[in-house]
DNA sequence: TCTTGACCTTCCCCTGACTGGAAGCCTTAT
DNA sequence: ATAAGGCTTCCAGTCAGGGGAAGGTCAAGA
């Protein structure tokens, strides 16, 4: 299966799957072409990172996992910690995207939006008082 | 006031100041030495930019946000535009860390994690049914 | 057989918003 | 005189790819 089946199978542009290749995430075959030649494992291991990165797993915590997955051995703690490290920092980001769109939010209420120059937003972002 | 005090009383790195300067957001005079000279409208634009990078608008926004600012004969309307479109791009990011957050938590809950090797986060992301 | 168009390859530059570090000049204190 | 620290510029790297050029390959139609 040459890359742009591959990429229809999996989802993931091949830009992306080259990429991934070149960083040792996976490493398909290659026809007598030279072309990429893609077996089931292959696209297996692809769709395993496109879901991984969907969770928002960094590409260094997707080889990890990926070293798990394929380790018949793994301890599934530490799958665990790996999932709940990424788990607190959506966590975090979470709450500080939360706090941003309050701030924001109320900004906005108060802007009266219409022609006149007063404005509320530049106010606090200018740190003025009122 | 050098780069370092300005740092300092405006809580950006000297190296994110610079940054500033390269992309035309400040333009502080210059010393006979060569040195960069930071006079108090400087200050005051880098606190606007701190303000609104911490806000989460992107240096563009900022760059649109600080030519309002610095126009008297603005529309608050059009402050009010930027910090709207901002605000909708913040609702998707936290729609979509939420998920993600469920569908980790989810995982991690459901996951023994002791040294056995059977882990349904391991298993979810391989696409494997149960 | 020739050509066309759709593939595929590698290669390098670009993104955002900085951060780190090297090489070298300037200032201040000892 | 010299050492430490601050300042300058410039180059490279980050993360996870995206865009596009230059060129090889393949299958179908004239």
């Amino acid at each position: 299966m040459n890359i742009s089946d591959a990429a229809t199978a999996t989802g993931l542009p091949a830009k992306t799957i080259r990429y991934y290749e070149d960083i040792g995430l996976v490493t398909p075959g290659r026809s007598a072409n030279g072309y990429r030649s893609f077996a089931q494992p292959d696209l297996h291991k692809l769709r395993f990172l496109a879901r991984a990165r969907a969770l928002g797993f960094s590409i260094e915590d997707c080889r990890t996992l990926l070293a798990l997955y394929e380790d018949q051995g793994r301890a599934s703690a530490d799958v665990k910690a790996v999932a709940r490290g990424h788990l607190q920092q959506i966590e975090q980001k979470i709450a500080d995207l939360q706090a941003m769109r309050d701030t924001l939010t109320h900004l906005v209420d108060t802007c009266a939006g219409d022609d006149r120059p007063d404005c509320p937003i530049l106010r606090d972002l200018g740190g003025l008082p009122g």
